[in-house]
DNA sequence: TCAATATTTCAATTATATATGAAACATGGA
DNA sequence: TCCATGTTTCATATATAATTGAAATATTGA
């Protein structure tokens, strides 16, 4: 990862409405949520949430997807665990600390919760 | 963790130099750097280093000890385990997705390296 | 004590991010 | 078609962060 796109990853997880809002999508999971069930969820007026949704976006963090008239967004985890990975990086420049076990979350395999076919 | 403490250290790690200064001090490891030594492998000039360094200290995510004229600083591996923790935390709702393997890097125990008696 | 080195502080300028409300756009149902 | 709902866009005002160079502080060794 280059050290770009984890500065943009950051700095946008580096604000309040929007760590509130990547979290609750976090805790979505891979199904995620409508736009105005984050906004009930975070109480961020819709404007907000839409720039701060632009802003994840771009960073690769969340993902959105058209339904009907609704928007659903979800957190793109690969993106998250990348992050995490880039952070710890080299720790002590490969001396042994402790040894790293990585990729912590929703890799690969989305959940097997029961969802109502409805695609 | 509370999430202002994960906003304020997302936003200090969300700046190309302060991620430039926090990676070069995890590779580092607890052992740490010399001001001066950071800002020559980064190319920071003082006063902006300093700058950062006061933003990363404040955030809980490097520490400083003096060393006769010299400043070290070093990762505090503790807060960055628990940012990390903290992002992934109750990821899909608890719901089975992948069990999370948590603490990463340098948790309780320094490297076993050979350090000349200098303290 | 003096000069050199290491680091921080300060003040001023510049740039960037955020919140807000009104208006625009898109979709679905009557 | 028309209205209600869900979401985004835009313009503006406000607040905050970053860079810079000069000066201040602290430590070391001559």
């Amino acid at each position: 990862m280059e050290i770009q796109t984890a500065v943009t990853a950051l700095s946008a997880l580096g604000h309040p409405s929007r760590l509130a809002v990547f979290r609750a999508l976090v805790q979505a999971g891979p199904v995620g949520l409508a736009a105005g069930k984050v906004g009930e969820i975070t109480g961020i007026a819709p404007s907000s949430l839409s720039f701060h949704f632009k802003e994840l976006a771009h960073a690769g963090l969340i993902s959105a997807r058209h339904e009907g008239r609704y928007v659903i967004y979800a957190a793109v985890f690969d993106a998250m665990n990348d992050l995490l990975t880039y952070l710890t990086d080299n720790c002590c420049g490969g001396n042994p600390c402790l040894p790293m076990s990585t990729p912590p979350c929703c890799v690969e395999s989305p959940p097997a919760t029961a969802q109502d076919g409805t695609e």
